[in-house]
DNA sequence: AGCACGCCGACT
DNA sequence: GTCGGCGTGCTC
């Protein structure tokens, strides 16, 4: 008898997998394993089941232990599959790291479970159903809770009546329910918002939406701010809900978004069971929301973007929530980007994906309006233009021109009028900075000495309240000097605007305003956000000081203006993608200005009016805007009309950085000579925005390729030949596909 | 990655 | 004489 032989994934920085014998245990594929390993036990997936192997089998050790507590599904492993292929990352790592923290540790993982029932879908049980009276109240109610939801959990059947138990097992004994184990999962209640009317536009998004729901089919859906979108989502959830065996996942940004999104899906989709998934849970949270996902439990995940890993069963759609966003790219281990994975699952699970954006990203705009790929990946364009609350105005947008009218400390005369005038009527402003802190540096004024950071290429900012000087990149702190480090003089002093500074300015100048500051310093604790925002919406702050935590989605009924800060700094910055990048983000916090039915002002300072930015901005043009932006990066050659991959390095001493960038240069111009059609260009090594971070110095090389398929096969020969290079040992370096940061 | 094995310098 | 520095190399 030849011995079961498993193949194991394993969190190393391998690029194989490695078998090993089972033993005396009953293992099958997507098990979670302990083996022992180069002397030490590690955690692993099992990939395959099998009698033979490469490596010799007397060599073999046994599996210490088998879990049954997951099993990583086939899709997933697919999908990971087509990830570690795509981001040439190793496979174990890419398996391992989509796992919550709780199932990567050797102890068994504790979930939290509840009873749960089943009903019965027999022709016996039917004829049985048949013949229960009419006067057995009771259990008709329960049957037909169980229609909606086949899986009627304990907690949820509570809800129905407090003589559920009674019921339940008269249809058990009738042999109607089964009666099993299931994950808890925190129930939704229903609350009664009011059900926003859909305007035209809405119904047409969702009609077409649900006429494709069994084939790939990728959507943009791009509406501007408060037009709606969220109601179209949930009205697609619940039509594709009602489907016995479905799931849905959706995608959000960033963990700042989700309460809103997820209080208003809770109270609207209640009897669907809902979890989320993000960095804010913890650990015990987080594996069992994700065990209630990966069993089909959960019908509905919102989550970040490593939930687009997460097993799910019965999936049948995703959504991507404000998908031009670019928290969506994870940005060390392997660098995905987790809308183009999603788009990916889809295609492999033939479901349909929407994308959601006011001012979607410039690939995604791109498909949806340019690309001719006839058939089905064809993305279907929904439009939504107007807002959806009934006589809410789109803000007037304005420029002030700082060249002409200087600032006083940051502030133009015609800004502060504005702030004035909403006091006196008693509503609401934002302050837009992105910038925190109280000056972005210390400057001396004898010698010109700037306060700069030891580890990095960059300015120490000045917090005045804590009186250090701090590196937002490496966390180095220092107190703030009484005189110059450099020449002694006692004249040193903060130069340039934070938002620190910002709300004392106004502070000054408008003393009986209520101002409140919303930054990563000042909302640290975990319902800081919350708390404020709450705060506003009782009227009791009437200036908002913020940086970009305050752009995204927050409405404020009250709020009137929107003041912005200093953007020139990105209009003409090296980075292809900043105008496309500002662009979203005045859109953003334009869109936080007149969301009621008072119509919002939008004043922006800056030296740059004549720009075209700000032309298509005061007309809200998104259309002709990245239209403008896509011919330049065709007429350019850059994404999406080509195809970047980056290799990054860093190290104590930036010459073996050169030399290891400089010999893997070589060897892809050696690869591209030998594919006679030379499709991919290899530039020279350059340093990255940020030269040298927490004391490594840093460079990179870019290759650029006219298609995906050229590249790929140019990085599939041109990795093995990097790892087997002497010096990539002396340097800490990642390959990055379709980078957005340089 | 991380752990073992290995071959050279300063400690009880 | 041993403890430990981190260079090299392998992991089923």
């Amino acid at each position: 008898m030849q011995p079961t032989i498993l193949n194991i994934a394993l969190d190393v920085p391998l690029n194989r997998t490695f078998d090993y014998l089972s033993g005396d245990f009953n293992a099958h594929i997507g098990n979670r394993v302990i083996v022992p390993f180069a002397g030490r036990n590690l955690v692993g997936l099992v990939l395959e089941v099998k009698h033979t192997s490469d490596y010799p089998i007397e060599k073999l050790k046994p599996v210490s232990h088998v879990f049954d507590d997951i099993v990583f599904d086939t899709p997933s492993f697919n999908l990971l599959k087509f990830c570690a292929d795509y981001y040439h990352y190793p496979l174990g790592q890419a398996l391992i790291s989509a796992l919550p923290l709780r199932l990567r540790q050797l102890k068994p993982a504790i979930t939290r479970k509840q009873l749960a029932f089943q009903s019965v879908q027999t022709a016996d049980a039917c004829q049985i159903l048949a013949q229960i009276p009419a006067k057995k109240v009771l259990l008709h109610r329960i049957i037909a809770a169980m229609k909606a939801s086949p899986v009627l959990a304990a907690g949820d059947a509570a809800l129905i009546s407090t003589g559920w138990k009674k019921a339940m097992v008269e249809l058990k004994n009738m042999g109607l329910v089964t009666e099993h184990e299931v994950l808890a999962v925190k129930a939704s209640m229903p609350s009664s918002t009011i059900v926003p009317k859909l305007n035209g536009e809405q119904q047409q998004a969702i009609q077409s939406v649900l006429a494709l729901t069994h084939s790939f089919k990728p959507w943009l859906l791009h509406g501007i701010t408060g037009s709606g979108k969220t109601e179209v989502y949930i009205k697609i959830l619940q039509q594709i809900l009602q489907t016995a065996q479905s799931q849905v996942l959706v995608l959000v940004p960033e963990i700042n978004l989700t309460p809103q999104l997820e209080a208003r899906f809770r109270s609207r989709l209640s009897q669907y069971p809902l979890v989320t998934l993000h960095s804010n849970l913890s650990e015990n949270e987080r594996l069992q929301n994700w065990l209630a996902a990966s069993t089909g439990t959960a019908k509905i995940v919102i989550g970040t973007r490593l939930s687009v890993f997460t097993p799910m069963p019965y999936l049948k759609l995703i959504v991507v929530d404000e998908e031009h966003d670019g928290s969506y790219k994870q940005q060390d281990g392997m660098r995905y980007h987790a809308r183009d994975v999603a788009m990916v699952r889809a295609k492999q699970l033939n479901i349909p994906i929407i994308l959601g954006s006011a001012t979607p990203s410039l690939e995604t705009w791109n498909n949806a309006t340019r690309a001719s790929n006839t058939n089905k990946s064809q993305y279907g364009l929904l439009t939504l233009k107007q807002r959806a609350v009934q006589n809410a105005q789109l803000p007037s947008i304005f420029c002030i021109d700082i060249a002409k009218s200087p600032t006083e400390n940051g502030l133009s005369p015609l800004l502060v009028k504005a702030l004035r005038e909403r006091l006196k009527r008693g509503e609401q402003s934002l302050l837009f900075l992105n910038r925190r802190g109280y000056a972005p540096v210390l400057h001396c004024n004898a010698c010109q000495w700037v306060s700069s950071c030891t580890r990095c290429a960059a300015k120490l900012v000045v917090h005045l309240s804590q009186k250090r000087l701090k590196c937002h990149h490496c966390g180095l702190e220092q107190n703030i000097p009484l005189q110059c480090p450099s020449c002694g003089n006692a004249d040193i002093k903060p130069i340039g605007q934070a938002t620190q500074r910002l709300e004392q300015t106004l502070q000054a100048l408008l003393p009986n305003a209520r101002i409140a500051r919303v930054d990563r310093d000042s909302m640290r604790s975990k319902d800081a956000l919350t708390d404020m925002l709450a705060q506003v919406h009782a009227g009791a702050v009437d200036i908002l000081v913020g940086t970009q935590m305050l752009a995204k989605g927050h409405d404020f009924p009250n709020l009137t203006l929107v003041g912005v800060l200093d953007t020139d700094s990105a209009l003409y910055s090296p980075d292809f993608r900043a105008a496309e990048k500002l662009f979203a983000q005045l859109m953003q916090v334009a869109g936080r200005a007149g969301r009621a039915d008072k119509a919002g002002e939008v004043l922006i300072q800056t030296a740059f009016p004549q720009h075209v930015l700000f032309d298509a901005l005061r007309s809200q043009d998104y259309v002709s805007f990245a239209d403008a932006q896509l011919q330049e990066r065709i007429a350019m050659q850059f994404p999406p009309s080509s195809f970047f991959a980056l290799l990054r390095a860093e190290a104590a001493d930036f010459s073996v950085v050169n030399q290891f960038l400089t010999a893997a240069g070589n060897l892809a111009r050696t690869q591209k000579s030998i594919d006679l059609k030379h499709e991919v260009m290899v530039y020279d090594v350059i340093r990255p925005q940020m030269e040298r971070l927490k004391s490594m110095e840093r460079g990179q090389l870019l290759l650029q390729a006219d298609t995906r398929l050229a590249l790929q096969r140019l990085l599939k020969m041109w990795m093995p030949e990097i790892r087997g290079l002497p010096i990539a040992n002396k340097v800490r370096w990642s390959l990055d596909i379709d980078p957005l940061e340089f």
